[in-house]
DNA sequence: CATGAATGAGTTTTCATTCAT
DNA sequence: GATGAATGAAAACTCATTCAT
């Protein structure tokens, strides 16, 4: 367990440090050289563990959907044993959304970038919808586990997300408080379980 | 009427060339030549008319802005004579954001990008968060005409708006069709309305 | 007597913008534009009223000639109708030069700065080289009125005036006090008249 | 011996070739492309060994200075055996002043130009004011071994120099020769003699 | 694996000068 | 005379990428 490759380490530091990065300058003021010091590693080695620039953004992309990912199933987990009832479930879930991805505001800042970046580079723009598209089909799970009317059900998932994003990036720039957005998030929410009865 | 200075008119032809600029490529990778360029107008001039490169898009923030406020205002005179109840001004309103910005792609592709930018950009910040403010404020204004709770208005108006960006953003981004962009809003609206009773 | 045409007090005033112009910035780093706001005159007629930018700078230099000319005739004015020896004219020469130019922190600034350009603009060379002979010549004169070993004076006098060079620029570097600029200067003046003996 | 990392000799390639251009053109005038070509490096290596054009500049200085200074102590060297006087020692001085400073056409030529730049950059200032505060407290050391008078004979020190100055300007602008400004400097150095004694 | 050196294309910005009105 | 508009060339600086060692 653990024992990785030193190619996947270094991967991962890149990763990282390009995640500190981007929380101190846009991704197009980050350079190579920047991503390389802060990582600790000569910069032309980035072209070797990684195709391009693009390519390591790309990847960046990925672990933190993973990430979040892992998260999410380990906070699952927990609930295996309880015997909840599917309301209860999707109120889980939902705060989960709300204390580790809405509310966690150098992921927003960064993920606001990553919006911009997307919409011009289509290699970015396919991760980026992969990754929400998925969450959105695994919220949708949460919402309707039986499954019947899947259609509306996943627009319903999809405007929660939304409503998500835009609160992500409002608390951003707004610089809310992070009761507030929760509250904000929350009202919302309380409204979409009304529509799932 | 029309006659405006050279000046003005050599501006209002800038900013018209770095909108169409913006739906090709990302602010950072248009340069200043290719707006003069897009403009028709060597790419001096543009510092001749603008004090920089971040002016230009600090005036096509605010010329959106203004557009969209008098496209507003125009829309909202139609209502004046015929004597409509709050709640139908209320659908008017959302009807206008809903069929104006939320499902105009090209304002919101160009939307996604200035909310990347103005994260490191203070100036850009301030202009996108005034213009954001204003909208905000004015809504409330429509959903809570006697100004009762004025507080809790504001946030159910910020997140109405914080909502319809979310839309926006995954309109464009998952190439949502019209009428499915304005089904999601309309849904949520109606609570939204449901909330104000 | 002080009728001049528009165009002459137009040359003058633009002649002054560049004097305090170069107390700010150097030659290179103003522009014509600049100089044109310091005087109040559109930057286009710059060009009406002189050849070229560098046109303006030999102009100004003549000016700046002519100007300390004017000065030390009025000021020699002052001794004819006293009846002096040779080593109090001298003397008085000396002081005009301390008081008038060598602690002229502006003065010299800007002559730091015309010295640099000089040598590489043969016009403005030429025009430095003529005002310095001209001064040179003229303190020669001074120092030995009988023009006997006229070559050894010509010599003596170029060292005055190089050292009075040096001192102005290292009152301007060292930032020099007025008081210690020409106590410099006249331990100095005190060997070249006891030369003259 | 010479064995040099690439990165110190490159950085003295780009130093000589500033100083070749110098010699043709302005500072001002002289691009880094210019220098890069005159030192057959490629113009954005410069802004790799250096931090900016000024950068360049300022190690230009100090390395003009760290080359006279050791010069300079290599020309004393060859005094230590001799036993000589501390009036054969202060000629000696002034010999080297005289011989390797004043009338070095090329380095006088730099100087006034730099003198220039000095006025309005503070950092190119602070070096040339250094350097020459080094000179003249050095020359000071030798004008007066004994320390008595101290603050007298920095005065005497400066006017040294200071007039060596306005010399080595004067020896440019006037094209004096060889000979001649070493007379100039010799009739002034004597006098400085007599003064001290 | 690691590194420093190298490149070429690109960026924003500035400016003297000219010209039409 | 006066003005704002226009131009073209040039400047300093940056950077992703490649390569030799």
């Amino acid at each position: 367990m653990g024992r990785k490759s030193i190619r996947e380490q270094r991967r991962k530091e890149i990763l990282e440090a390009l995640y500190r990065c981007l929380l101190r300058k846009p991704y197009n003021e980050t350079s190579i050289k920047d991503i390389g010091m802060e990582a600790g590693i000569n910069h032309a080695m980035l072209h070797y563990y990684f195709k391009s620039k693009e390519d390591i953004l790309l990847c960046f992309i990925d672990s933190i959907s993973k990430h979040y990912n892992a998260l999410f199933r380990r906070d699952l987990k927990k609930l295996e044993q309880k015997d909840l009832t599917y309301r209860e479930v999707l109120n889980h879930v939902f705060h989960f959304m709300n204390t580790h991805i809405t509310t966690d505001k150098k992921l927003q800042t960064i993920f606001v970038e990553i919006w911009g970046i997307a919409i011009y580079k289509p290699a970015v723009h396919a991760r980026v919808k992969k990754m929400y598209s998925e969450w959105i089909r695994e919220l949708a799970g949460f919402m309707n586990p039986s499954n019947s009317a899947a259609a509306d059900t996943d627009k319903l998932s999809m405007a929660v997300v939304a409503f998500q994003e835009g609160v992500g990036l409002f608390s951003v720039s707004f610089d809310l408080k992070k009761k507030d957005t929760i509250a904000l998030m929350e009202a919302f929410q309380e409204k979409i379980i009304e529509m799932l009865e």
